[in-house]
RNA sequence: GGGCCCGUAGCUCAGUUGGAUAGAGCAACAGAUUUCUAAUCUGUCGGUCGGAGGUUCGAAUCCUCUCGGGCCCGCCA
């Protein structure tokens, strides 16, 4: 809608401006008192144009008229500050009733993204103990991306990058093995209590000689069943181990060396990422051989860029904002497009029961884990609270709101407005009204009633922009206005009525927010229930 | 000490990449149902956008400084 728009107004400049050059229209959606859509091209044209602003504003408002050869508009207002709003005709909205009904499902939906191929990482986290709130989030907020990434046209890989060897995992099954025999564990082990039952659960296997391997794949099957309770399922779960065993990062490093990148002291090999942005250089092969976690992260983006992705994006908690420097400054050293790497940092999250803080400390043990989390609440509410807030927000996570069946809970808020419709489809069923082939939509000229239509036409534009933000709380955000705009209307119109020609165009636009609820509800992965 | 994020109504947060008189929800208060789900709706109350400078026709938004909170600063991952 808004690409229209903003065509309709661009065609308009060249005509009265011919040899203007102007920057991209943008078209916003002011407050409803202005209009249904407004532009502010006239103000960034007119220090250009040398004219007097209210006259450049008011000449293009009407040639945006008399181009408006849809006739989408049935107003176009120049005001005094400079913007022009556009008002939509009826006759237009309406129409867009059958056409969000003959999309259904991919009405929304966009293509964008031309089939590029997207690699989407997030979550991978360590093996070495259990998923907490946080993990949640970046969990759910790389799902919900990747899903916009797809609504958009792109080709997306979900992936899951797996540290299955270093010191932490050695750790881990030290941690295990002195539990497995009632000792204390080591200096520097893992303490909590799911390692006591891990041990326990591994306990007739331990003596084997693949018994790490036993080891990782119970931790991450672990992982992988509680994020399959999320919803949130991976394309690839790609190994640490195996860029070592397939001599990739002996191969990254090397490209790196023959760059000139790399020194040596201490007995390490550095690499000078100093030279290329960071804080200071960092090691690629440790005093006694080994290679360094980055070493191995170095081969894998690589590895990534050569898979054929266009374009990688990487989820991280806040407390890998740090890594971002070393990585991006490795990335430019091999000649790779950096600006086609993106890394969203997620927050970290704040959990309440009320106004009680929920502790999580790691190393009390007493951590809440993501898995509580969403047996106590439910995966839908999990979800939603989840991406409610943008990404570099602190997330307040109130345990009890998210549980509570009551109107305060956006969760439910949102879902009763689905539920509702799924009603009156029931009750004319019962009454033996339901949808017909064809309605008199021209009957819809209640304020509610427009006030809905007009809402439910944004769900493309706001899918583009969530997308193209990387930003799935706006989602929500539409969500949640969406339904108090369905809420109003369902009680100022009654959908099933005497006036059965009324009640037949009613219900087509009850189908079609229908629609738009539950894609948007399908995009976050939460459920759009028929009855509460 | 340095880096990243945050600071907007009593609380939780939006604010469309610099535009109009800064918006929601919750809480509080006052109302609404002979009706398709009251898990709902309507209205009222509520703001020096942490603070100070600066850039601009125009700043919550950009720059500098400053105060407060979170996270990070390893030859761990």
């Amino acid at each position: 809608m808004k690409a229209k728009l903003a065509e309709l107004v661009s065609r308009s400049i060249r005509e009265i401006y011919p040899q203007v050059t102007f920057p991209d229209v943008q078209i916003s959606i002011p407050q409803s008192r202005y209009g249904d859509f407004a532009t502010n091209i006239a103000l960034r044209l007119a220090p250009q144009l040398e004219g007097e602003l209210p006259k450049i504003t008011q000449e293009l408002a009407a040639t945006i008229m008399q181009n408006d050869e849809g006739r989408m508009l049935i107003d176009c207002q120049a005001t005094r500050t400079g913007f022009i709003n556009f008002k939509l005709s009826d006759k237009f909205l309406q129409h867009q009733i059958t056409l969000i009904r003959e999309k259904d499902r991919h009405f929304g939906r966009s293509d964008q993204g031309k089939g590029k191929k997207v690699l989407i990482e997030f979550v991978s986290a360590n093996p070495t103990g259990p998923l907490h709130i946080g993990h949640g989030r970046w969990a759910v907020i790389g799902d919900d991306i990747a899903a916009l990434l797809s609504a958009t046209g792109f080709a997306v890989e979900r992936e899951y990058y797996v540290n299955d060897i270093g010191t932490q995992v050695e750790k881990l099954e030290e941690s295990v093995r002195a539990r497995a025999e009632s000792r204390e564990v080591p200096e520097g082990g893992y303490g909590g209590a799911y390692i006591s039952e891990v041990a326990e659960k591994l306990l007739d296997r331990i003596g084997r000689s693949n018994f790490r391997e036993i080891l990782l794949s119970h931790m991450l099957n672990d992982h992988k069943r509680v994020l399959e309770k999320l919803k949130v399922n991976f394309d690839n779960y790609y190994r640490e181990s195996s860029l070592h065993g397939s001599g990739k990062v002996k191969a990254a490093l090397e490209e790196i060396k023959a760059k000139g990148l790399t020194f040596e002291e201490d007995g390490a090999l550095w690499f000078k990422s100093q030279e290329l942005g960071d804080d200071k250089n960092r090691v690629l092969v440790r005093k006694g051989g080994e290679t360094t976690y980055f070493a191995a992260d170095i081969a894998y983006h690589l590895d990534k860029f050569r898979r054929g992705f266009d374009r990688l994006i990487n989820v991280w908690g806040t407390d890998h904002h740090g890594y971002v420097p070393r990585l991006r400054a490795a990335l430019k050293a091999l000649g790779l497009p950096v600006e086609h790497f993106e890394i969203i940092i997620g927050q970290l999250v704040a959990l309440f029961r009320g106004a009680e803080p929920v502790r999580m400390s790691k190393r009390t043990g007493e951590m809440i884990t993501l898995e509580e989390v969403i047996e106590e609440i439910g995966p839908d509410a999990t979800r939603f609270f989840l991406t409610m807030v943008s990404a570099n927000s602190h997330l307040e996570f109130d345990l009890e709101l998210a549980k509570q069946a009551a109107p305060s809970n956006p969760v439910y808020y949102v879902q009763y407005a689905h539920a509702r419709i799924s009603s009156i489809f029931r009750e004319g069923v019962e009454r033996g009204v339901g949808i017909e082939r064809s309605a008199d939509l021209s009957l819809l000229i209640h304020p509610a009633e427009r006030e809905l239509v007009r809402k439910l036409i944004d769900l493309p534009d706001e899918i583009l922009s969530a997308a193209q933000a990387r930003e799935p709380h706006r989602m929500v955000i539409y969500a949640k206005e969406l339904a108090a705009i369905f809420h109003n209307f369902y009680h100022k119109c009654r959908v099933l009525s005497e006036d059965e020609k009324l009640t037949a165009a009613r219900l087509q636009l009850v189908d079609a927010t229908r629609i738009v609820l539950r894609n948007v509800l399908e995009l976050l992965s939460v459920t759009a229930p028929e009855r509460m």
